[in-house]
Order: structure tokens, then sequence, then C-alpha cells
DNA sequence: CTGAAAGCGCTTACAG
DNA sequence: CTGAAAGCGCTTACAG
């Protein structure tokens, strides 16, 4: 084991009497080389174990073999299973390609982190994992020309961008309650910087828009993040006529539930809930909680196969939608 | 931005009448150069912000400048915040140093995704975040000889280890229950695999024996992993005359939760509650949980700061024991 | 089909 | 204090 770390590709060609240029040939399968003599080195590499130091190769290459994955160092934000998720599948991609994943943690006012792994020439391209609207990793992407895509979406068209699509989702979901005869629904969301709020949320209009009803404004709270907030607008709603809340994560939503119990209000007898689900946190709640559903280790697999492309010269499409499904559970049974 | 991408040492070197080997001298600080040579080397370099090819730099010293972070794979452990919590304190301090942070998932049966890493040679150094009784990775890097550390402990002393005092922890808040008059404390824990959980076991142990009681076999539940074997527990255990359960990690704790309130059974007026800490899930709910808290960010920069001692050669300690807070909250109130 | 040589961008003995 | 040269382990025109 221990003792193969230094074979190199000079070492071969001594042993078997060729050029180092003829080994490289027969590992890359590059140029042209015949058929015996690939043959054979690539006999004597099975048979020690040799493995090429991809740095050398990468320095040969004007390569590194590593892809940045950049996630959000904020509070709260860590804390949500989506980008563990996301980065088992993009990892997963890139093991398959031979490629690696560095990871670089940026906060919306610092992404010197980020600008090291560029400036050191560590990676070959990078996944953005959330899109803000003022995007200032993207921005920096953008002029320094390296390959990159963002999981989520922008407006910026010449931006590489995979997203589920958030907007339809919530329009269904909503959909769903006002088929349901459920008229006042109030929505809770995160921080608008982040673009999906806004995505989220035009879906809600969407469906009401659709039915030819009108939205309260004051049933829309955005920018909320904390449980201390949560449940002063809970508060409100019950007092409001609220018939069903629909949170924009589960880290509202187990808030909204939270607040609710202490209140004894019952679900979904008295109000309803419906949530986005990344996590298995609400899975076992009673009762279970309506939700959509995104597979997110399905998005980093595919985000990170565009990247790939990318970097290998490849056309990518521009914008590539993932789907959803909704799940109607026990939160939001009734009225037929 | 991009167009001093290609300055290199030969550029600098030639453009101030200097040969490379001075310019690399004024860069490392290593070798003696005149004050007058490396100032102007220095200040040519910062008015052109260039930067030195890590990657070049790191096949001429035989380093990467990359230490590999292992993670498990595994379904539910995934979503625990505890990984992502370490990361960012090791991504953070490796920052510092000019380090980048390399992950790579594996699970118990299949660790090739760290094989590669090592083989091709692209990290200087391993962390591992969690120890196994039988432990694959640790015994593959041991093999190869690479630097590495693990977050958890092991029975292996020649093994560099960092982690909580997971048997203090949980002895100490077993007494704190026992001190009020509780007497029937159950404990549902997770896998046996992990070292962890028999650390928290023998805390739990220990606070029996320093009192001189007897545990009850029956009250303790290991290898527990999801929510229907809970349900079952929780309803052996509230036939059982059980008044405190202590559940090992905040999944299994948010799972008794469930149950205990589809159940109707008041906490902590019928039964008292108390779990581990990682996350915020359990911080809002009402009742507030009694918890052991680590501060896991510290964990993770304490153990990148000696893997990279190590990396450079220093001597480190063999065992590094880290603190814990117990909060004694709403669900364990009562009894005096 | 195969090889000698230059090159990727740095570092580091070895001389001077 | 400074430099020419070899080397890290690979790739890739250029010849043959």
């Amino acid at each position: 084991m221990a003792d193969n770390r230094n074979l190199t590709i000079g070492d071969i060609a001594e042993e078997l009497g060729v050029s180092k240029t003829t080994v490289s040939r027969a590992i890359s399968g590059k140029g042209r080389i015949g058929n015996k003599t690939r043959e054979k080195v690539l006999q004597y590499i099975e048979a020690h174990d040799y493995r090429p130091n991809v740095i050398a190769k990468g320095l040969a290459q004007s390569r590194t073999y590593n892809i940045g994955l950049v996630l959000p160092g904020d509070y709260h934000i860590v804390e949500l299973p989506f980008f563990q998720k996301c980065m088992l599948g993009i990892s997963r991609t890139a093991s398959e390609k031979d490629y690696d994943v560095l990871i670089s943690v940026v906060t919306p006012d610092d992404i010197s982190k980020l600008q090291r792994v560029i400036v050191n020439h560590k990676v070959d391209g990078v996944i953005l994992t959330r899109t803000l609207v003022e995007d200032a990793p993207a921005r920096y992407l953008k002029e320094t020309g390296i390959p990159f895509v963002t999981i989520g979406s922008m407006q910026d068209d010449s931006i590489v961008q995979i997203d589920n699509d958030h907007r339809s989702a919530c329009r269904e979901l909503t959909e769903n309650m006002l088929k349901k005869g459920v008229n006042r629904i109030a929505l809770i969301g995160g921080r608008q910087d982040y673009i999906v709020t806004g995505n989220r949320l035009s879906g809600f209009l969407d469906a009401f828009a659709g039915k030819g009803r009108a939205v309260c404004e004051e049933d829309i709270y955005l920018d909320v993040e904390d449980a201390r907030q949560v449940e002063e607008i809970v508060t409100k709603l019950l007092a409001n006529g609220t018939e069903c809340i629909i949170a924009m994560d589960d880290h509202l939503c187990g808030c909204v539930l939270n607040t609710l119990q202490q209140r004894r209000v019952k679900v979904p007898e008295q109000i309803k809930i419906a949530s986005f689900y990344d996590s298995s946190f609400l899975e076992n709640r009673s009762p279970s909680v309506t939700s959509i559903r995104f597979d997110v280790e399905e998005l980093g697999e595919m985000t990170c196969k565009i990247l790939l492309d990318m970097i290998d010269g490849g056309e990518v499409p521009a914008r590539t939608l993932l789907g959803y499904r909704v799940s109607m559970r026990d939160s939001t049974e009734g009225y037929v």
C-alpha cells in the first residue's frame, strides 16, 4: 500500500523499456499507440496498482480536477438539510468523473473564501448553492470568466441555472387549497434577498389570479426569520379568521406548529398547515404535514453534470427546471 | 482581474531583472535575501496582485494545501446539523492557514471515495467526523501513513482524537435527574457501532453506580433508528411507570415528543424528557427541552488546528477532550 | 506507431 | 546576498 506511493510514469517506462510518452498515451488513450504496447503498459499498471499523480497531471493540463462548492455561512440557513443533500448528489456525480469537491463558505458580505479558491487556481469550475437578488458571488465569478452554475434561478440569462420549479409548485399547492374551498390562506416566507422566496410568492399569487380571486395583503408575511416573529404573526392570523397557513420552509413550519401547539389550536380542524419539504423533521409529526417535495440529491447530481460538461467545453442549456411533488396529508384535511 | 491569470514567478523575475530563485525567496521568506531586493519584489507583487499558483507550489513541495473531510453518507445521519457545523469550523480554520477543504462521502461498507482522494495525492491530511467500533476509514488511513485525526473517540491510542466529553455529560445529566428524585429513567440511543453511543451509555451507568443504584436493563434501548421503533418503546415505557426519558440525539428526541403528543401525554407533568443538543429544532418547542450542548464549531476548529500541526510535523496531544453544558429546561421540571 | 524534449509554475540544494 | 540548474510527475507538439 504505502510503498507504491512513488511509482511514477518514469519508473514504468524504464521498467518496460519504453518512453514516458508511450506510457502516458497508454493511460490517457490519446494519441496513436500500438495495441500490444498499450496492453503491456496497462497490464503493468494493473499489476502494480499504479495511480497517476493527479496534481502533476493537472499542472501539465492547467486543470485541477476539483470543483468548488459554495455554501452559505449564515446562521439559520446552515441547518437546513438542503445543502447537505445537495452536497451528497454533487459529490457522488463528481467522483464518477474523477473530480473532487472543494468547499468554500461565504456570507453575503464576505466572499473572500471563494476568491481565494479561484485566485489560487484550485478549481476548474464552481457551483453556487443558492441565488440572491444581489448576488456578489455570481457577479465575481462572472468577472473571472471561470465556468460556474447556480442552484436556484437568477435574472441574468447569461448565467447557467438549475432549479426546481418553485413557482409552479407553490401555485399547485395553493390551488389545491382553493379547490377545497379554503379561502383565507396566509403565506409566511423567509428573506426576500433569496430569489426562491420571490418565486414561491409568485406561485401563490398565480393561484389566486387563476381563480380570479384577490389576495389580502395582510395575509402575506415575508422576511420572517425567527420563532418570535412567527409567534406574533400566528397570533394575528388566528384572530384574523385565517383558514390555512403555508410556510415557505420547514423551519418556519416547525415554528408555526409549535406556536399552535402552545395555544392548543387543533390542526387541521381549526387551521390547516402546509410547508415546503426538504427534511424528515416534519415527517413524523402528527398530524402529518402537507408539503411540497423536491428531489434535492437529484438536483445536486444534475447540477454537477452540467458544470462538468461546461468545463469540458460542451454546450449546456441556459436553464434547467426540475420537478416537484405535492403531497397532501392530514394537516390540510377537511372541507371536502 | 482576468488578465493577471498568467502572471508567473518567471514574469516577475524578468521584469525586475532578478532570478526566479530570488522572487521565490522573497515570497516564501525562506533563504537569505537582501532587504532591498525583497522589498522590490514584494512591492511588484502587491502592485500587480500576483497570486502564486498553489498547484505548482504543491507539486514542487509534494503538498496540496488541501485537507480531506470525510462525511458519512448514511441516510439519517446526514440530516443532523452536527456535520454541517463541524464543517464550518474546519473550513474557517483551514482558510486561515491557506488550506482548503475537500470532502469525501463514505458509508461503512464503501470507503472508495476516501481511497481515491488519498491515492490521487489530493490531500495532505484527513479528518474523520465520527468514529465507529469497526472503523474501516481509520484502519485504511492508518495503513497509508497519512496524517489524520478523528472527531470522536477510539480505542486505538495511536490515533489522534478530538472529542467532547460525552461520558461526563451524560453522567451529569443523569445525576441531575436522580438528585431531583426521579428514579425510573430510560435511555434511548442510536447505533452501537457509533462509539459515542457507548460513551453516553457509560455516563448513564456511571451516574447510577455513583449513587449506588441499580439500572433496570429494560429501561435501556439502543440501536434505535426510526420513528416506528421509538413509538413502540415509548408505549412500553409509559405502561412501565418510567418517569423520565433521555434521548441520545435530537432526532430520537423529536420522535419521542411526537409520540407523546399523539398520546396526549403531558411533559413534564406525566413524563420528563431530556436530549443531546446539536440543533435549533428543539429550541422552540414547548415545553423547552432539557439538553446537553456542545460547541460543535469549536470542535471543528480545534480539530483542524491539530491536523494542520500534524501536517507541519508538530507534536500533538493524542487525545483532546472538550467540554459541554447541561441546560436544564422545562421538560424536566418538577419533584423539587 | 514511438520517442526526445520542452513545458506546466514553482522550490531547493549547490555554487559562488 | 544571488543565480543557474535540476527536479516535482505529468502532457503534448514536433520529428521520425
